[in-house]
This record gives C-alpha cells, structure tokens and sequence, in this order.
DNA sequence: CATTACTGTGTCCGACAGACACAGTTACTC
DNA sequence: GAGTAACTGTGTCTGTCGGACACAGTAATG
C-alpha cells in the first residue's frame, strides 16, 4: 500500500506488458469523481472507460479503497508555490490554497477522512504547513496542533459550501433555510438564541471561512507571542489559559 | 421527512396495528452502528434483530438514508444541563460535551456530514452553543460562524481518536506512525519541517481537543472584547483584521 | 357484511466488491 | 530453438446491498 501511493514500481520481467497503468487508472476515476462523485466510482465504471475489464483493475490495485487512496493524493497535488510571507500570511495564503483544492475536488472530503496512509503530496502540505510555523517557537506539537485546527476548519467550510453529489442528499441550500424557517415559525419558543441570531445573520453568508482563520490565526498569534519571547521554559507560560 | 425527524405521527385509523415502532427501530439501528459502525447498519440487520422483515421498515422509514438521520438525531440526544457561567466557559463545556457525545456515538462522525435537515436535537445543540454567545455582542452571522468552528475542531478532533470501525482503514495509530517514521528516515530531506516537528512532538498527543479550543476560544475573545465596547457601528471596529 | 385503508411478506432486480480458475503473452534458461 | 516460469487480462460466480412491486392478511368504518 505504501509502495501503491509512493510510487515504487515492482521491477517488471517477465510476463505480457501491462495495458494501462496505475495513474492511468486514477486519472479515470478522478474524472468520473470530479463529474459525478465519489460513489459513481465503482470498478465496472472505471474499467468502462479503459480498455480493461474490471477484473483488470485488480492487477493493478488490491481493492477499491487503496485505489481511492492513490486517486485522493494525485488529485490533492502539491501545494502551490509562494513568496515568503510571515508566518501568519503565510498560513492563510496555505489555508486558503487547501480550500480551493477541496473545491476543486469536493470528493477529496469524503475520501481523506479518518486514519489512513499518507501519499507524498498529503504529506508535503503538512510540510509546507509545519514550514510557515518554524519561526515561530512552538513545539512539534503545537505546529502539529496547530495546522490540524486550520485543516479541520477549512474542511468544514469547503463541506458546507459544497453543491455536490454525495452528501448534500440532493438538498439545495434554499431547502435547508426553507426548513429551518419553518420550525422556527411553529417552535420559535424552543430556540430563542437560533431564532435571535437568525435575524441578524442576514446577508452574512459565506464568511465563514474568513471568519473562522482570523479567530485561530488570532489565537494563534497571542501563543506566538509570549514563545518567541522565551523559547525556553515553555510550560509555564502565563500566556497559556487554563479553563 | 422532517415529519419523521420531529416526530409527527401520520395519526392512524384504520388497518393493522404497527408491530414496532420508529423508535425501537432507530435504537436497533443505534446499537448495531454502536457495536460494529454504521456500515454494519442494513436494513437486513436492522430487520433481523425486530420482529419484522427487511421490507417491513419500508413502511415506517422512506429509505437507508432517512433511517439513518433519525438514528442520528436520537443519538446525538440532548446537550447536558449545565449551570450558567461566562461565554467563555460555557462554550468550553458545551464543545467538550459535544466531544463526548462523537466519542460515545462515533459513527456520528459519518452520518452527520454535508447538508442534512436538522433535528430537534442537533438543533437544541445550536441553541446551546448560541446561547453562550448571546451576551457578546456578536452578530448572529458571526455568533453561527463561532460554533461552527467549534463544532469543525471537536469533530476532527474526535473523529482523529477514534478507534472504530468504519473509516479508520483498519489501521491502528501505531501503524501510521510507523507508516510516517519509515518514509522520514529515507526522505527526510523532501520533508525537513516535518521530521524536525516530529523530533519535538514526542509525548504531547491528545492534547489537540484542548490547544485548538484554547486558540480559538483565545481568538473570539479578542473579538469580543472589541463588542462589549462598542456594540454599534460594528463593520468598522480597528479590532477586526484583514490579512 | 362489504368496503377501505393499512401492515407485513416474498420475490425480483440491478449494482456492487471481490474470489478464482483459466487462457494468452513475454522473457529467461537450458 | 524449445520449454518453462512469471505475469496479464478475462469470464464466471458468489454474497450483499437498497429498493420496487404485487399480494395476502387485518382492523376499523359504512
């Protein structure tokens, strides 16, 4: 498995020249995932468009999931180059780059949920993460904490903006305000603060992302602060709340 | 739909008496999901453990998917009663509460993902959380963006802890581990950030939960404070940046 | 008693992942 | 050059899944 996401090819000899290959076959299904979702990937249908049989496919991976996990980490790709930019900029720049790859390829988060192998570009966006806070005098597992905060919240955000097959169940975004409306007409007793909040969130919309990195960055910065000052000593920071 | 989530019953008349009941099969459904994860949850199982056939729940249930909401709804169950204290505070419990719940039910972490209709019960959760927030001066827009951050960190959170079937690819923590110290000790020079971070990371696990609350929690708390003091006139408070 | 509305059941279908045996193909070895 | 070993692609089969549909039984209403 690790050998399927790294790369390492098994060293042919001999036997008849295999048709198509490994890429080959996760490019095809990124495209059918891309078009119509992660769960309109089967084998037959990836197969279909190759000029195997599905049975085929099988030489060339163990199972689904593994080729799901090949095709997540081609399609993630690298991080995109930029400058130099302080740690805070370069962070959102990163984060922001993160949300537009899950945009670009929503079933990404169906697919990179959970425990699971690491491809190498998974792995070079956490380094160039973990590369933006270097500077910064956290600890490994600050920074490690760190970018899974800003991770978790971009993931968040890209799933809800989302209007993709698989998992919006066929719900617009109108349903949902529509429904909501109207269990707050006949309960709005029950929920006086949704209630509340909903008058003044109008025209609010789609922040969220925005909103969400400059509280953590925010948050993010007052640790920063009192670590660069004195990198040793870390534990007894008064910077560091309890409660 | 949401007749079934809020427990409308289609007020009976004539015809048969119902054998079971929404209820008794959505708490079948909650152990099995419990016991073995949500993929082990088929109607075949569900049906297997009442006294009923599969196609039997089709006339209490429309389909696996709204089967699946209800169950969901009824697991998540009520946030605990907790006595008032400060936002701060407040939404410590209420996101650690919610911690507890995911690591209670954490097949939750599949079912309640992308756009869905809300229950009684994941609604009474926003309450909750918006209730802590009513105080701050917050917009409701910026109060929604608040829990829903909170709720992208628990859930990522719990969601990377879990030992549980269903989307931890049978894979233990250690496994990835090793995964991740095999690649760095034969490309430790493609990922230099990420081998010095992890030298430095060793014995902080499970701390996440509580530095990404402290972060976040730290950031609202700068924006708050810029609230309280100024509650009109909001767009243009210096406290807000860009960037 | 007949009708009407409802419930539970058995049968069937298409789609899915995957096991397995087998035939064809290539390169190495004697 | 012939034989063999290693490999690739294929067809067939199984078990599981969600769900459509027709049908038989049951309770309340007229």
């Amino acid at each position: 498995m690790t050998e399927l996401l790294w790369g390492k090819e098994p060293a042919r000899t001999r036997g008849p020249k295999p048709a198509i290959t490994l890429t080959a076959i996760a490019e095809v299904a990124i495209a059918i995932a891309d078009a119509e979702g992660l769960d309109a990937v089967s084998m037959q249908r990836v197969a279909g468009e190759l000029p195997v049989t599905k049975m085929a496919l099988y030489r060339y991976v163990p199972g689904k999931s593994e080729l799901v996990a090949v095709m997540s980490d081609l399609a993630m790709g690298s991080p995109p180059e930029r400058p130099d930019l302080p740690w805070r900029e370069a962070l959102r720049t990163w984060a922001i780059d993160l949300y537009d790859g899950f945009t670009r390829h929503p079933w990404l988060l169906q697919s990179t949920i959970g425990r699971r192998l690491l491809g190498p570009n998974e792995l070079t966006w956490m380094e160039r993460g973990l590369a933006a806070l270097a500077g910064t005098g956290l600890t490994g597992g600050e920074q490690f904490d760190s970018i899974l905060v800003l991770t978790s919240h971009v993931r968040n955000i890209a799933q809800q903006s989302t209007t993709f097959p698989g998992h919006t169940n066929g719900l617009s975004e109108e349903d949902m305000q529509q429904s909501l409306a109207e269990i707050l007409t006949t309960q709005a007793d029950r929920f006086p603060h949704l209630t509340a909040a909903m008058r003044t969130s109008a025209g609010s919309e789609n922040q969220g992302l925005e909103f969400g990195l400059q509280r953590i960055l925010d948050g993010l910065d007052l640790l920063v602060r009192g670590r660069i000052a004195v990198p040793d000593r870390i534990e007894t920071l008064p910077i560091e709340r309890r409660g």
